[in-house]
DNA sequence: TTTCATTTGATATAATTTTATCGAATGGAG
DNA sequence: CTCCATTCGATAAAATTATATCAAATGAAA
């Protein structure tokens, strides 16, 4: 499964560029220009565009911008459309279902389940069902994307009867680690991550500024 | 800004630490046993911990729970309560004000703030107010976290504001990449990106899939 | 046409992060 | 008490990721 031919880290730069690109009205692009605007490394940005770019660029001019958004799809798989289910459809279930956006990015939300749904609802234009449908729907359907939006508490329960159910990769939003088996895929949309990231820095802001306090008085 | 005694890589790991030991009601945990539950490598788990935890370990024993916990919270600054505001209430937005789980991070929404809200008014026992009213509330109140939650279109414009308002840390929602001063940090809850990554998983795996197919037919 | 600045792609170096190995401490079992 | 398994903390090696440097290509300007 780690026989991704490029880095996590590239992975992860990819969507800023194929945003970045959608939104550039240039016929063509530098990777120059790119890292200069997101104050990327600049060699960063030309080794990650050589990794998914096809034809390459040309030497003064860059990048048809055209081609690279192409190829940058065509590499994170964003033409063909993934079909997705979502489990738990609270404020945040309920948010990302009726997010737009995700069709920019090949993934289709087709229906959802909930414990607490007794019977087939619609939120928007997406069907909810009970959970014990999920089996059967998402075995028939084929459905590979399973998004994870219940409580902690029935996190792993419910992420194992979507393996069980024949699902590939989970998008998990709860705080909890899942076990899956090797083939299954678990991407963590952890916010207690960013939250940490966040209160490390304001709180090492707030002892700098009583260190310059302390400094201050001092003299 | 980047004088963190402890690598980014670690810091993304510490919140799961935390939630595992609040979640543990042993009196001992060994950085073993954390390393077994989450499949991390050992020696990274002790590392890890061995950056946070004042007494250390024991021998034999491992660390005391208790203290543990508190070690984390105290490095993570989740025992000062940062406040924050939030600016766009959409759906996503309203998610996040309806979230309770924020308080067990040291976060606490104060208000919010939104465009097309003309005069204040009420989600959750939220107050949310309109968007002029922002520099002088946060001034006062000397917030220094903001979450943005608002369109693309207007995510610069809004975060410019929001670091004319004096905060120091913006966790942004929008797929932007925000320019800010150096001494304010962004934190990206970049959904795309974890898109990316499933999106890539998912179709490898149907390329596995075909050429296992091919294999087989070519037998 | 010649020169020059820019951009690509390749190779080399540096930094960061992960993983392996080992001795020392310690509590429990025999 | 002695031995043993476990865990810690430290040091070393490996893997990954980021950055620096340079030649070749190419279009534009002189």
């Amino acid at each position: 499964m780690e026989n991704l031919n490029c880095s996590l880290q590239t992975l992860r730069r990819l969507p800023y560029y194929l945003y970045y690109l959608r939104h550039c009205d240039e016929e063509y692009v530098s990777a120059t220009a790119i890292a200069k605007d997101f104050r990327f490394n600049e060699v960063q940005v030309r080794k990650d565009l050589a990794i998914v770019s096809k034809t390459g660029g040309s030497p003064r001019k860059g990048f048809i911008t055209r081609e690279l958004i192409h190829d940058l799809e065509e590499f994170l798989g964003y033409n063909n459309v993934n079909d997705a289910i979502i489990v738990g459809v609270g404020h945040l279930g309920k948010a990302l279902i009726n997010y737009a956006g995700f069709k920019d990015y090949g993934i289709n939300i087709v229906m959802g389940f909930d414990r607490i749904i007794k019977t087939e609802m619609l939120i928007g234009s997406t069907a909810i069902f009970p959970m014990d449908r999920m089996k059967n729907l998402v075995k028939r359907l084929k459905i590979k994307l399973g998004i994870l939006t219940v409580t902690q508490k029935s996190a792993q329960y419910v992420c194992d009867r979507m393996v069980d159910a024949g699902i590939k990769a989970i998008w998990n939003f709860t705080p909890c680690m899942l076990r899956v088996p090797q083939d299954v895929m678990v991407q963590n949309e952890n916010m207690a991550m960013s939250l940490a990231i966040l209160s490390k820095h304001l709180n090492e802001e707030i002892d700098n500024e009583t260190q310059a306090l302390i400094g201050a008085l001092e003299e």
